[in-house]
DNA sequence: AAAGATACCGAACATTTGTTCGGTAGGCAA
DNA sequence: TTGCCTACCGAACAAATGTTCGGTATCTTT
């Protein structure tokens, strides 16, 4: 399909941006200001050029974006970096982070992690924490548990033992929990399929 | 935070869909339309209520999503997961985790992390780490590095020392790296960010 | 040199929009 | 019973919106 022009793709990063961020269509005066233009005629042209090329659409006065403005790659991920600035060529990229690749999937949740007790297996205070509560949890791995009468939410590693199941921490200075069989305050949240962290 | 009623729950069920779908606020008459309600009147109480509450804004009449009540396809954080089904209502939920909400944006990128070297600052082998180009990389900062001939990519953190720069390692077994002043194969990529792991 | 895009302006206009006002009705707690 | 909150109505209005029109300037292509 046909290309955009620079300022074409101008007016439609500033359209996105205001969906994106605050939810909405800008109005034209709006994105007159953004670009500097000081009449709304002149981003009405520029409308009707991206519906026109099919990234927008026109219904009752109103416009809408198309699904193929719609953007979802995200940022690109590194593969090759060679010598020089990287990222210049399609070879290098070895995928998007979209939110399917952070694991975002339908049931699935996350939680704040607190405390250091996973400290060793590199799972820190304050990282986020995706659950999927679909899948089984068998031994050994990674899981959320809901604990006691408060059901505190924790992060720990299971372990199927005879008459129970045990929660172990990463790091020496917290100790295993247990779990007695038919305890009716535990209840396992979920896998951990991935993590999160801000810096 | 306070809770939304069952209609004005449903009130931003429309709104959200008319941005997510439409990629467009949608007009009160517009609402209206879908709740089968004859009046505009009847509407604007509704998104005042929303407002007070939290889950939007009002900016020189127009209105406007806020970041509490977006769900862009992202993971929901859980606020305070009680007993039962987690998630089934927006107050438990405190945001979404996004590509964004780790750092990704236009310009940025994202390296995997290779080695063990930054064990002990929870950086594991295979971790992705979002890179920052333009951010400054000063003392104490987390980056990526290219090194040597042949630019091979390194996360570590900075350190500036009399004479040229260091990169420190998080973990015993590795050494430090001092890069003296002018290396012509010395390059720092970025700041790092944020950081992701798939399990 | 002419033709055709692209990019922009300012003024004007009809429509749509958000908004206000006064009023009805039901549920629930004091 | 008296309040208070939520939910809804229809009419009306000022403001903001999309839209049209005529016109200028700068390119590139024919």
């Amino acid at each position: 399909m046909e290309e955009l022009t620079a300022r074409q793709r101008e007016v439609l990063e500033v359209i996105l941006a205001g969906v994106e961020q605050e939810g909405r269509f800008p109005a034209m005066r709006e994105i007159a200001g953004r670009l500097r233009l000081s009449s709304p005629a002149t981003v009405f042209q520029h409308l009707e050029a991206l519906a026109a090329k099919g990234f927008l659409r026109r219904g009752g006065g109103r416009w809408s974006l198309s699904p193929r403005s719609r953007r979802d790659r995200g940022v690109p991920i590194a593969g090759r970096v060679a010598a020089g600035h990287p990222l210049t060529a399609f070879e290098e990229i070895d995928g998007y982070l979209t939110p399917e690749f952070i694991g975002a999937r339908r049931g699935r949740f996350s939680v704040r992690v607190r405390g250091e007790s996973m400290r060793d297996e590199g799972i820190l205070d304050g990282d986020y924490v995706v659950v999927d509560p679909e899948a089984e949890a068998g031994d050994g791995d990674l899981v959320v548990a809901y604990l006691g009468p408060d059901q505190e939410a924790t992060v720990k590693r299971l372990r199927r033992r005879r008459g129970g199941l045990e929660l172990h921490p990463a790091n020496p200075e917290y100790g295993v929990l247990r779990v007695p069989r038919g305890d009716p305050h535990f209840r396992v949240a979920g896998r951990v399929v991935g993590l999160l962290r801000r810096m």
